[in-house]
DNA sequence: ACGGCATGTCCAA
DNA sequence: TGGACCTGCCGTG
C-alpha cells in the first residue's frame, strides 16, 4: 500500500519508540520464527528508511529488512510516543485537520482513552493503538489487554516493555547483514530524504536523459528514483503536463530537474501529513475537501471517466506495466 | 458470503 | 508479459 512517504513515518515511529530499547520478537504466524528468534531480546540501535524500504538495526550486526509491498502494514499499539506530525493526521482523530496545524498540532487520546482529543505542543505518551500504512488510521479498541491479543496473520511482533508492533503481509521481510544492506540501498536510485538533494537532482536528471523508457515507467523505476508509486507517478506527471509516453531521453532537461524537485516537495508534504496531498494552491474550501475526502485528492489518480479539473478533457486509465496510469490526454500532451 | 480490487515486486516463459 | 504472492476493504448480492 505505502508508497516512499508511509515508510519515512514508519521508520519515525521506530526512532522514537523502538531505537535504545531491547525487543521481544516473535511471529506468531509462523513464517518468521528462525529470524524472531534471532533478534529477540536484542537492542534496537538504529533505523533507516530508504525508498519504499525500512531497515532496523539490531545489535550484532543484524538487520532487519522490510518492504511492505501493496498490502503490508505495521500496527502499532500501547504506550506510543506518537510523533506530533502522524497523531495530527491519525485517522482516529477524525477529519480535524486543518491548514496550516498539522505540524504543530497533536491532537492525541485523553488519559481516559476516550476519543476526545486534547492539542498541544509537544509528544507525549498516548494510549493508542495506530495502523500505519498508506494512511495512518485509527483502529478500534481492543481494550486495554496487554499483551495485545493478535488479530489476522501477524507475519512479526516487535515488543518492547510499553510498545507492541505488528507486521502483517510484507511482500519482504528477512533478515540481512550490513553488507547486504549496503547492496540493497546501492541498488535503490536517489531518496531525497536520504539524498543530497542536489546530488539526487544530478543522479535522476542523468539516468532519465539517458534512457529510451518512457518517462511514465522510469518514474515507477525505483533502480532511478526512490519511494515514487502508481498515485505519485501520475500526479506528478500531470503536475508536470508530461506525456507519460515520451521516452525519458526526449524529455526536455528542465522538465526532468522539475519532476525531481516536485518530488522533493511532495515526499517531504507527504511524510509531514500523512497523505498523498498531490494538488496545492488551492482555496481553504477546496483544501478542505481535498484533506477530507480521497476521491477529492488528485488531479487525475482514480479519476478515469471524469472530466480535467484543468480543461475538462476526459481523464483517461491504460495499462502501464501491469498498472494503471491516468492522464490527461489534452493537459499532458509534452 | 463473495468477488474484485489495491498506493508493489519478482520470476518464469 | 502473465502469474504468483501477501492481506484487507468495499461494493454487490
Amino acid at each position: 500500500m505505502p508508497e516512499g512517504h508511509s515508510v519515512h513515518r514508519i521508520a519515525r515511529q521506530f526512532d522514537r519508540n523502538y531505537v535504545g530499547r531491547a525487543v521481544r520478537a516473535s511471529s506468531p504466524q509462523g513464517r518468521f520464527v528462525e529470524g524472531a528468534s534471532v533478534i529477540d531480546e536484542r537492542t534496537v540501535m538504529s533505523v533507516r528508511a530508504v525508498g519504499k524500504q525500512m531497515f532496523l538495526e539490531f545489535e550484532g550486526d543484524v538487520w532487519l529488512r522490510v518492504h511492505l509491498g501493496m498490502y503490508g502494514a505495521w500496527d502499532f499499539a500501547g504506550e506510543i510516543l506518537v510523533d506530533p506530525t502522524i497523531a495530527s493526521a491519525n485517522g482516529r482523530m477524525g477529519q480535524t485537520n486543518q491548514r496550516g496545524t498539522d505540524l504543530e498540532g497533536e491532537p492525541i487520546l485523553d488519559d481516559a482513552g476516550e476519543n476526545s482529543l486534547t492539542s498541544i505542543g509537544a509528544p507525549r505518551r498516548a494510549r493508542v493503538h495506530v495502523r500505519m500504512s498508506e494512511q495512518t488510521t485509527g483502529l478500534a479498541d481492543e481494550g486495554d489487554q496487554w499483551p495485545p491479543p493478535v488479530v489476522g496473520q501477524v507475519r512479526l511482533r516487535l515488543m518492547t516493555e510499553v510498545t507492541c508492533a505488528d507486521l502483517r503481509g510484507p511482500t519482504a521481510c528477512e533478515l540481512q547483514d550490513p553488507e547486504q544492506v549496503q547492496a540493497t540501498i546501492g541498488k535503490l536510485g536517489p531518496d531525497p530524504l536520504v539524498d543530497d538533494v542536489a546530488e539526487g537532482e544530478e543522479r535522476f536528471t542523468r539516468v532519465v536523459r539517458r534512457k529510451p523508457t518512457a518517462i511514465g515507467l522510469l518514474l515507477m523505476d525505483q533502480a532511478v528514483v526512490s519511494g515514487i508509486g502508481n498515485v505519485y507517478r501520475a500526479e506528478m506527471l500531470f503536475r508536470a503536463r508530461q506525456n507519460p509516453h515520451t521516452p525519458g531521453r526526449d524529455v526536455p532537461e528542465d522538465v526532468v530537474r522539475g519532476l525531481w524537485r516536485d518530488w522533493v516537495k511532495l515526499l517531504r508534504t507527504g511524510v509531514e501529513t500523512g497523505q498523498m496531498m498531490t494538488m496545492d494552491d488551492l482555496s481553504d474550501e477546496d483544501y478542505r475537501k481535498a484533506m477530507a475526502s480521497r476521491d477529492d485528492r488528485h488531479w487525475v489518480y482514480h479519476r478515469a471517466g471524469l472530466p480535467c479539473r484543468v480543461c475538462g478533457t476526459t481523464i483517461v486509465v491504460e495499462e502501464a506495466a501491469g498498472r494503471k496510469l491516468y492522464w490527461c490526454p489534452n493537459c499532458q500532451k509534452g
